[in-house]
DNA sequence: CATCAATATTAGAATTATTCTAATCTTCTT
DNA sequence: AAGAAGATTAGAATAATTCTAATATTGATG
């Protein structure tokens, strides 16, 4: 790491003031759009913004609320809307999870793997729990045969 | 199990109306009554109601909506507010369980017991899963040692 | 047992969270 | 380069929840 005081360090320059529909894809903008286009969505500026924020390091657990308030702060032009929009978009096309824990809140996950949550009352956060971490002895028959599409553990402490 | 078409069967006749400050602890009422004193809560003609229909009968799992509408149906005057502010002030009491689920929507539990739920994602209908329905092996170790306030598990089925 | 002060509770109004849809972009022809 | 088809954005609308002024309950006191 060595950029030093105020630049971001990760994707494009300037991709933040909509301008036409020059080309995007320049420096190591072709990964995150590649990352799109995977997922079958078309690379818009908004989409690269939070793709960037999102997956540009480490996972991160954030609400809408939260990657909103990040992305005007990195001087991103995105709606509320729009984060809701993308939010969901991601999660069906499997790029986030969303998991619920407080009521009234959504969370959603960049760490799509199979795994738990430490819940972190007081200051409302989250962490991951991985997959091995848990293990269970046993699990009831589902009703009527069901098919069981996730389990979700939380444990709550009041840290 | 006797009564016919459309009484209601259990709790008092009339404290539907609002009317003065009469004495409503006549015939069962007296069980609700004990019920909200022994929280330390007054025994209000809306959390008689409420506690009518929530602990009328067996183990629920009721919306503050769906409570709402519930209680509407059943002739009760109340507002979805209190429906709220009651909802929330016996599950700091102790009387229920707040779980989340689906993000955006707080259900209320009566089963106050240690216990996990199903959850049938098609029909958004919780079902529980008693305590000794599903052990652990092995839990991690939580965040600087912090406590356990609670262990949800919530098993998704696409029922 | 009426009255009143202190405190708790209710519910309309306000706020916060989320979704909907008309307008705007992208992409894919040609 | 231009236009049709479909996808995406974000302002406006809706839904979920909380706040607070008004109202009700309780527990003295005469």
């Amino acid at each position: 790491m060595v950029s030093p005081t105020k630049t971001k360090g990760h994707l494009s320059d300037e991709n933040h003031q909509a301008r036409g529909s020059e080309k995007i894809d320049e420096h190591n903008n072709g990964r995150l759009l590649a990352y799109l286009r995977e997922a079958g969505l078309r690379p818009t500026q908004q989409r690269l913004a939070l793709v960037e924020l999102l997956f540009g390091k480490g996972n991160r657990h954030v609400t809408a609320e939260s990657l909103f308030t990040e992305a005007l702060g990195a001087g991103f032009k995105i709606s509320l809307a729009t984060v809701y929009n993308t939010l969901h978009t991601f999660t069906s096309k499997g790029l986030l999870r969303e998991i619920s824990i407080d009521s009234g809140r959504s969370y959603f996950d960049t760490n799509i793997e199979e795994h738990h949550h430490f819940y972190l009352e007081k200051s409302r956060v989250l962490k991951d729990i991985e997959q091995d971490e848990i293990g269970f002895t046993r699990l009831p028959a589902t009703p009527d045969g069901a098919k069981i599409s996730r389990v979700d553990v939380v444990i709550r402490v009041n840290g």
